[in-house]
DNA sequence: GTCTATATGAGAATGAATATCACTTTCGAT
DNA sequence: ATCGAAAGTGATATTCATTCTCATATAGAC
C-alpha cells in the first residue's frame, strides 16, 4: 500500500537538492523503505531486504545511507536503547507529528497522530529558555493482540 | 541539595520490600545516586564515583545494581541511543511526571514537570486498545547556555 | 570523456552492556 | 550467634549494534 514509485522519486529529488549522490545502492535502500512504511524495520532488516534487490550491498553502506538520509530529513531514526534502532521513510502525507506505541510484549511499533505538543513546546521555551528543535513521545505497554493473548489473567489493576 | 541520607534510607527500605539484598556495593551506588540527583550520570560516571567510596567495585556490579534498582522502581533509566544510558534516583518528592530536555549542544539534561499526558493516555487506550504502562517524552534542542554561546549567528529560522 | 570528491565493500575496531564462573556474602531459619 | 541456600560480586570474556579504515569504484560537474 502506498505509492512506492512516487515516494522513491520524491526522495531522490530531495537527495539531489541536498547534494547527496544518487547511487544504485541508495535507490535500493529507498525502495525497501518505501515498501515497508509502517513496518519500522531495523538496519539489519533493511540490509537483508536490500540484498534481494541489490546483492552484494554492504551492511556499512546501509548504515551510511540511512544516516545520510536522516541528516537531510528523508528518513527518521527511532532509537530504542538495546535491540538497535528502527527506521522509517518520512512520507509526504502523514506529516511529522506522529508518536510511537511500543509493545513490550511483541515489540511491534505502531503510530499515533497528535499535535498536542506544539502548545507545550512554546510553554517550555518561554519558561526555561530551552530552544526546542525536536521531540520524541513514546508510549510503552501492551498492544491489543498481546492483551488478547494474555487473557485469563488479572484484568484490573489499582 | 536534597537529603542524601533520607533518600538512601528510603531506597534501602524499598530494596528489602522487594527482596533485593542490601550489600555495601549497592549502598555505595545508592549514595552516589542520591548525591547526584539532577545530574543524570552514566553507568561509567556512577562506577567512577562509587570507586572512591567503595574501591574495587566492578563495573558489572554497577550495571547489575542499576538494573535491579530499576526493576523495582527505585531508579529510572534514560536510554539515549549511542552514548549510553543515564540513570536517576526516583526521589520521594518530584514524582514521576517529569520529562527531559536534552541539549544537543552540550549534552546536558534537565527536567520539566508536567502532567498533561494522563488525558492523552486514556484517549489512546480507548481508540487503539493499546494498554499503556509507561511513557517517555523528550525534547531536543539548545539550552539557554548554548544559545548564549552561539549568539551572533542566525536567530530566525523558517 | 576527464577529473575529483564522494560512495562502496570487506572486515577490523569500538563501546556499551551482558554473560560466565568461581568465590563470597546476605539474611531467614534454626 | 550460626548455618546454609540463594543471591551478589569481581574479573574478564563475549555479544551485538554501529562505526571506522582503506583500497577501489563511481557519480556528476566540467
Amino acid at each position: 500500500m502506498g505509492d512506492v514509485k512516487r515516494e522513491v522519486a520524491r526522495a531522490i529529488n530531495l537527495m539531489s537538492d541536498n547534494d547527496l549522490r544518487v547511487t544504485p545502492e541508495r535507490e535500493a535502500v529507498l525502495e525497501v523503505l518505501a515498501e515497508n512504511i509502517g513496518a519500522h524495520p531495523s538496519a539489519e532488516d533493511i540490509y537483508l531486504a536490500t540484498m534481494e534487490r541489490h546483492p552484494g550491498i554492504g551492511l556499512a553502506t546501509v548504515y551510511r545511507t540511512l544516516d545520510a538520509l536522516e541528516r537531510v530529513g528523508i528518513v527518521s531514526k527511532l532509537e530504542l536503547g538495546a535491540s538497535g534502532s528502527r527506521y522509517e521513510l518520512n512520507t509526504d502525507v502523514g506529516g511529522h507529528f506522529h508518536h510511537h506505541l511500543i509493545c513490550i510484549g511483541c515489540g511491534r511499533i505502531t503510530e499515533f497522530n497528535q499535535d498536542l505538543l506544539e502548545h507545550l513546546e512554546k510553554e517550555i521555551e518561554d519558561s526555561t529558555g530551552f530552544q526546542i528543535t525536536d521531540h520524541s513521545l513514546r508510549f510503552y505497554g501492551y498492544c491489543a493482540k498481546c492483551r488478547e493473548a494474555a487473557k485469563g489473567g488479572e484484568t484490573s489493576r489499582s
